[in-house]
DNA sequence: CCGGTATCTTGGAACGATCCAGAGCGCCGT
DNA sequence: ACGGCGCTCTGGATCGTTCCAAGATACCGG
């Protein structure tokens, strides 16, 4: 490489920077241009609208570009673009004691389906304590992303209004339970018909007294879920009063809540429970053990959710799977239109769960 | 502000754009300099080296950031700084039937304490099929990321040593057990010392014949974690020969390897079980449930890894858990000590392990 | 042979932050 | 009173990419 001696103690304005260093410097659009004869601009064009250029034109720069193993710099690229190709996902304290980790399928699927879209997923979490700068709202402001994915609302929190009135852009996993007319994207799994599922699966199994442990009245999604069994079992026509218990979403509420529906008179006894999670149906399982009974022989149990636990317990339990990963691809189909303002017509999907039918049914 | 008027018809060079836009454009720099009545730098200096700014200056800055709410664009700071204040980790495809989502706490607390240091935590996959581009070397090389973390390694990956070889800055949870040399900074789990605790627990129980259900020999992990079962035993004055099986680490492994220890003379029955990981340890409790058997009452199990399925199954299962808040939180020391290429005087941290009982035991 | 057009390529400017060298200014001792 | 010093603050240059408008080239019919 020509060295280019400069004559020593004269100040000198431009150090002439020649650019083909040995390997320290990683390369940049103008060294690539240099290696192919072109201009810069022609290399981000063999780049980014490679049908502007002429093939073997073209081809000299893939050639360049390859040599030197050069990538685009994306904080340039993002600078200019005002763009981050960055999606903010929010990532709460793993709760413990709850069989609660569909998130880790979903999280996978997600950063799969965002990276063929050519994103990244970016994590932070609520900010803890300090509540004086909402993390939304300042990733957002600093451009370090472009729009979020909001799995709160799949809990029934109403968090996501805030966002929208905010102008913030972001893709919901669950709907907008609480406002019908919110325009926001969204994507849910149909608990309800996953119930109605789990009940036709035990009808099939002979069984006609079907009880229901499920949540407290104020969540959206747990009556979403519980009205699958109400309707499904109506139309089977089968019984549902007295079949039914509500609680917190806890081993101690699941285990509670079938003592109780077992302790009544042989003939009134369910042969079967229903859950609105798998948290709640790993109680059951406990209290069906603590009272020598045995899922899957005396007793059926369905859970929702298809965590691992269910997967790996004793017996196995037999669980509503959502389609995370289906859930996750129209996630970032959203996400695609609202990032290339494509209108959006219908901000809704919902997806249809299956059942994992294992030992306890 | 000086509108400067240029006489129309003529071309102008500078579009002149005013620099107050009502709120469309986000605020710059320069912006907030012309709302506090200074430069461009000293707001700089106001957000990056407060000290060196009077006093009332400063405060004047302030807020005027405040009013404006202005926070810097990321792209132009890290195009300036080359560095992305983002670190990569890998996500892997969730392992069905398999009770390991430690990962779940780990990223979590990873995000925690990145934050605190200043940065973010950005995902990504392996790549799939096309292994054309290795996700590290295209990430590293657009400076989307300016370091890994790096998780292979705590299942024995030699993975580590590639990375290590190419110059790529990375922290590792999980010692490089193929080669000690190694100079990344890594951090782990003293799983030995966890199994060793497991053995005292059981024989402070009573216990005296306690089996291991361990993975194949390659696993050095695997080995670890055994060889705190054999060194304990044999502290202990106890027999280990004819009370180990090793296999993969599935469910189905656990259970055959528990069916055999158990089909002997019942002098030779082993009375406690110490596995590998909670996978095996559900195998096991499965066989148990299988010869009816019951866990925590007939024989001990204690798995590792303290995952969900651990603390929601019935028995609930006594396991091995690792601090991998701890982890975390030393992970990112190491970072920010690579990244400010402080010199890492040693590179490795151990940690140790606790024992969360319950039934099982 | 020439002007016009379609195709391909080019250099300059801009994105918004930080680095750098130097300017203004108040304070001190002599 | 003055040079020197330290503390603040300023303007210009720069990072690597993409946008923009205009230049160069090739092809075509008249």
């Amino acid at each position: 490489m020509s060295t280019n001696p400069v004559p020593p103690g004269q100040p000198q304005p431009q150090p002439q920077p020649q650019p083909e260093q040995p390997a320290s410097a990683p390369p940049t659009l103008a060294t690539v241009a240099l290696e192919a004869g072109v201009s810069r601009q022609t290399v981000s064009n063999a780049l980014n609208a490679p049908e502007l250029l002429r093939p073997d034109t073209l081809h000299r720069v893939q050639q360049a570009i390859e040599k030197l193993g050069y990538s685009p710099n994306r904080a340039a690229r993002n600078l200019r673009t005002r763009s981050s190709h960055l999606v903010g996902l929010r990532v709460d304290p793993a709760v413990e004691d709850s069989a609660n980790a569909l998130m880790d399928r979903f999280v996978h699927s997600l950063v799969e389906s965002t990276e063929v879209a050519g994103y990244h997923v970016l994590l932070f979490t609520a900010g803890g304590d300090h509540e004086a700068t909402c993390p939304y709202d300042e990733l957002l402001r600093s451009a370090a992303v472009d729009a979020f994915v909001v799995t709160d609302t799949f809990r029934g929190n109403p968090h996501a209004s805030w966002l929208g009135s905010q102008g913030v852009p972001f893709v919901a996993f669950g709907r907008p339970w609480d406002d019908p007319a919110a325009r926001h994207p969204w994507v849910d799994v149909d608990g309800r018909a996953g119930v109605a599922l789990s009940v036709d699966h035990l009808v099939e199994r002979g069984h006609s007294r079907i009880a229901w442990a499920g949540w407290q009245k104020g969540s959206f999604i747990g009556e979403d879920r519980r009205s699958g069994w109400v309707t499904r079992m109506h139309e089977h026509g089968l019984p549902t009063s007295r079949l039914s218990a509500r609680g917190d979403d806890t081993l101690e509420f699941g285990s509670r809540a079938a003592h109780a529906l077992l302790d009544v008179s042989p003939a009134d006894r369910p042969t079967a429970f229903l859950c609105a999670s798998d948290t709640v149906a790993m109680g059951v399982l406990r209290a069906l053990d603590e009272r020598g009974l045995r899922a899957g022989r005396d007793l059926a149990v369905v859970g929702f959710d298809d965590s691992i636990a269910a997967q790996v317990c004793s017996p196995a339990l037999t669980s509503v799977r959502q389609p995370l990963e289906q859930v996750a691809v129209e996630v970032v189909r959203f996400l695609g239109d609202l990032l290339a303002h494509h209108p959006i017509p219908e901000p809704g999907c919902i997806l249809a769960p299956t059942l994992s039918v294992r030992s306890t049914s």
